[in-house]
DNA sequence: AATAACATTTAGAATTATTCTAATTCAGAT
DNA sequence: ATCTGAATTAGAATAATTCTAAATGTTATT
């Protein structure tokens, strides 16, 4: 596999200051400037599932001052409030997700670009038999293999 | 959560050494000692899943002179030869598995604890829809929640 | 059996992601 | 204005993993 890298990072084309805000607040969270940049971040960057890293140095080009430490305390609340998911794709950096619909993740082993699958069955098990006494809260699917784009450059090859 | 940790790691009833080997080799791999050490421990504490750490503590009791790089380098070599998976629950270290049947793992949320839960339908896609054009080569099911024992401690409090 | 070529192991240093700590700042309630 | 607790900050500390270079072991060839 190539260096994992994530997707280019570009500054958001519109997000609604407000409705920021607002999903925050009713998740129970006070909307701190903090945590509306870097919710704000993720929710424009959504396709791309950046690491804490990459969140934190777009973040910088919003809010200077944001420390790392801040962006993980503040990702750790909203993972904590329902408004965004950790992803465990790999060994490396953990990847945060602001979709919160039922979905898998796709890692291309050759780019290491990753992807959203929508759900169709029932992912809370997805098929596989929950023994009696167990209590599934969260469910996470992760497939790995190769993406259209990189198996299109192998058979070129 | 409370802290992290592995169930205790007692010494292996019985391991039949030439098996292992076998096993090892089938696969593709020269079985080295040191392969054999560590896929012998992955194999006797298969429901513990345990970490590259506690992996190199036992294998240490059966191989003193064995070193960490050896038990990363050992681990890397069964997972790319497919006796071993890893597991990504957590943002903590990687658990490793010898159990290649398709499963779902369960991680207790109140003692950290790993399940395995045998599939039913099928696991290849979990019930999501792969667009066109990608190839999946492997699928992770993590969910999470409360085991019956963490359960029952809790109604009794 | 000796040699060459290559794979594996080793110890320890280096790197990377994440968490911790203590001081400071901020927001809301009195 | 002041108190109180929550949030943020910088930087140190920790933990998992990878890297490096040297030593050792293995297999194939002579």
């Amino acid at each position: 596999m190539k260096d994992v890298k994530a997707r280019t990072v570009f500054v958001p084309p519109h997000r609604e200051r407000g409705a920021v805000d607002a999903r925050i607040a009713e998740a129970g969270l006070r909307p701190t400037a903090q945590r509306s940049v870097v919710y704000g971040v993720l929710l424009d960057h959504a396709k791309d599932h950046p690491t804490a890293d990459e969140i934190f140095m777009q973040a910088k080009t919003e809010k200077p001052e944001i420390s790392m430490a801040t962006v993980y305390n503040c990702l750790d609340a909203l993972v904590k409030h329902h408004l965004v998911k950790q992803v465990h794709l790999e060994r490396a950096a953990t990847r945060y997700c602001p979709n919160m619909d039922e979905h898998a993740h796709f890692l291309c082993e050759t780019c290491g670009e990753v992807w959203d699958f929508e759900g169709a069955a029932k992912p809370r098990t997805s098929g596989f038999r929950v023994p009696s006494g167990f209590t599934v809260t969260q469910t996470e699917v992760n497939m790995r293999g190769v993406c259209p784009a990189c198996a299109e450059q192998e058979v070129a090859r």
